[in-house]
DNA sequence: TAAAAATTAATAGTAATACTATTATTTTAG
DNA sequence: CTAAAATAATAGTATTACTATTAATTTTTA
């Protein structure tokens, strides 16, 4: 990817962290760290005193950042869906065609992820990964109504509803375009973890992304056809 | 439900317990009340000492039934996919017509759960609010690999090479059956999901099943019709 | 029916987790 | 250079997720 988003930072609800870890080194090595670690233990194993020890720091200045681990996913989250957003917006734009837009955005959010040199400090191929194997146990816990009031997965949420208005835009008439958009959007990381653990079950060879078969599904669904 | 499969015995992967709570009056307390308890504390706040007190008994007993509370849970969820299951075969049997079976299957895979009087000791309703909250959680873990060498996931994997071939059987030359298959299976739990916690982007009115949102998926993308 | 076997309950103990509080030290900013 | 802010170090707590041992109870079977 070129270095056409360059400066950009990626912004995230400031309810998440109780300091910006954007805004020191220790904070930035907290977000780099946490990010390898938990990929290589697994978030359930993962604790503030192991990080502390990676990074040649003390558990107690971690909290100082976040409030438990469970934020410090959210915010990681965050961060992977701002950035995946900011993709879709930069990929779309100057685009009329809606169709043109819809196959955009389905590739943009079904593919497998790259390397972005624009931010140093975070791996995105192991973010991706930690996406595909932790995402939904931010959400699925007992304060997840809480959470979301607190505005914890708004760039979650304003992804999904951008792709319901491209599936809209694409075909007015149709009945379901939420329930097609967090199809493509929380199913797309299904396929990926099915591909790596369930391969007797997944559809999916070892390098394979399921674009081709959601691309092939929303316009099947919404019986439109792409003219290239 | 009428009561056509009464004498029926769910039976579980022996791998997952170490004695089976089939056996005894203690075991049976034990699934009926560990569901209850999840549900109401959540999978994470659950501990057996907690289900232990719940049902007037002691924490070092609940050990000798189940290694740890994952293996409980991987044994409810596999109840819950085996009772499918068996709804599932039972109600496409003497059924000819691929078409009509696999709208069959929709129905079945995507409905909201009703009461099963064949099991009093499990209420299937608070087992499938269960599924859809904590399901994931049992093979989001860096165990998963061990765990489905031991057959642990082999119930639901079976559930899903089902649809896959009735999928297969209404259109042989569909190309992604098995991502088709996945897509509804735990795309239906997902999209409940959503419709309880993140109603701003579900699609689904609040007492609505994603069924009708499956089936017209599901024959668009295999470009087939239901003739009723 | 009594002894043996199996099951369950009670108690105690452990290492690790998920924090909080306090104080000391270092870094940074004016 | 001083004050404020940030970080590190240390200690402590309640809870978790178990294991081990022993005692009591129930079930089996001879």
């Amino acid at each position: 990817m070129l270095n056409i988003l360059s400066n950009l930072k990626i912004t995230i609800n400031d309810n998440i962290f109780l300091k910006d870890p954007e805004s020191s080194s220790l904070g930035k090595r907290i977000v780099e760290n946490s990010i390898l670690l938990i990929d290589e233990i697994g978030f359930d194993a993962f604790t503030f005193k192991k990080l502390g020890a990676k990074i040649g720091s003390n558990e107690s200045s971690i909290y100082r950042y976040f409030e438990n681990k469970h934020n410090l996913l959210v915010y990681l989250a965050s961060w992977y869906w701002s950035w995946t957003e900011y993709q879709l917006v930069f990929a779309i734009n100057n685009i009329t065609d809606p169709i043109k837009k819809l196959n955009i955005a389905i590739d943009i959010l079904t593919r497998t992820t790259t390397l972005d040199s624009n931010f140093a400090h975070i791996d995105e191929v192991v973010l991706k990964r930690i996406i595909i194997h932790e995402y939904s146990k931010s959400y699925l816990t007992k304060q997840v109504d809480l959470d979301n009031d607190e505005g914890y997965f708004s760039i979650y949420k304003r992804i999904v509803l951008r792709l319901k208005e491209l599936i809209h835009e694409a075909n007015k008439d149709y009945k379901h375009p939420f329930c097609l958009a967090n199809t493509v959007i929380e199913g797309a990381l299904h396929q990926q973890y099915l591909k790596d653990h369930f391969k007797s079950i997944s559809g999916l060879k070892s390098n394979e992304a399921p674009t081709a078969f959601y691309k092939d599904l929303v316009f099947n669904t919404l019986n439109i056809t792409l003219n290239e």
